[in-house]
DNA sequence: CGTTGGATTGGCT
DNA sequence: GCCAATCCAACGC
């Protein structure tokens, strides 16, 4: 199956409220240790912008969101409720703070290296979620920075974009504020978008 | 330095 | 539907 090449850094050089339902349709490719390759299609995604209060990047650079601060097109990993790790894409030039969160998608390639990983082989349970997707992939804080551009640990390819007309909206899960910002982004009717709240087809 | 709760998940009622 | 698991970032004193 051939998934393209890889997006270009000028792909992550704008505002994460369009590159996240831009990153709908493409492929994610993370090479194992071992030299395994995993590739799902992206599903569902959150945008997360300078000035929202829902970003890690809201209160200022810390260690944590650093990444979010650099420059585009690399990998934040954070670590969450004690024993999850989620995965964003940073967005917008170097020194803007700025990301979108990888949440769902459909698995490709490398299902029996997830499903060992998952403890199921149930293969809607194995990406759908953020933090299932990081245990199925392998993704750690190790990653985070990691350059998806140029790297080889994880990366990028154009697959097939998703039209606007197959793209629904909904608030974001588990934020409290700023429900005025709908910027979860998921593909309509997708088997492999894990449930969220109501949502709506763009015009 | 102590407290609080989180961009979650899975198991149990 | 409810809640425990289990770490640590962020904030207040």
């Amino acid at each position: 199956m051939r998934q393209g090449r890889r997006l270009p850094r000028a792909f992550f050089t704008r505002p994460s409220t369009q590159v996240a339902p831009d990153l709908l349709g493409r492929v994610l490719v993370r090479t194992l240790p071992d030299g395994k390759r995993l590739a799902a299609r992206i599903v569902e995604t959150e945008a997360y912008a300078p000035g929202d209060p829902a970003s890690h990047s809201y209160r200022g650079r810390t260690p944590r969101s650093e990444v979010m601060f650099g420059p585009p097109g690399h990998l934040y990993v954070y670590f969450t409720y004690g024993m999850h790790f989620c995965m964003n894409v940073v967005t917008e030039p170097d020194g803007v703070g700025s990301a979108v969160l990888l949440r769902g998608a459909e698995p490709l390639e490398g299902l029996d290296a997830m499903a060992e990983r998952r403890g199921t082989t149930e293969v809607r349970s194995l990406c759908s979620g953020p933090a299932r997707w990081t245990q199925a992939f392998g993704i750690t804080r190790e990653q985070d920075g990691a350059d998806l551009v140029r790297g080889r640990d994880a990366y990028l390819l154009e697959g097939e974009p998703v039209p606007g007309s197959a793209i629904a909206t909904t608030t974001r899960v588990g934020v409290t504020v700023a429900v005025e910002r709908p910027w979860r982004f998921v593909v309509a009717g997708d088997p492999f978008v894990s449930p969220g709240p109501p949502s709506r087809v763009r015009g």
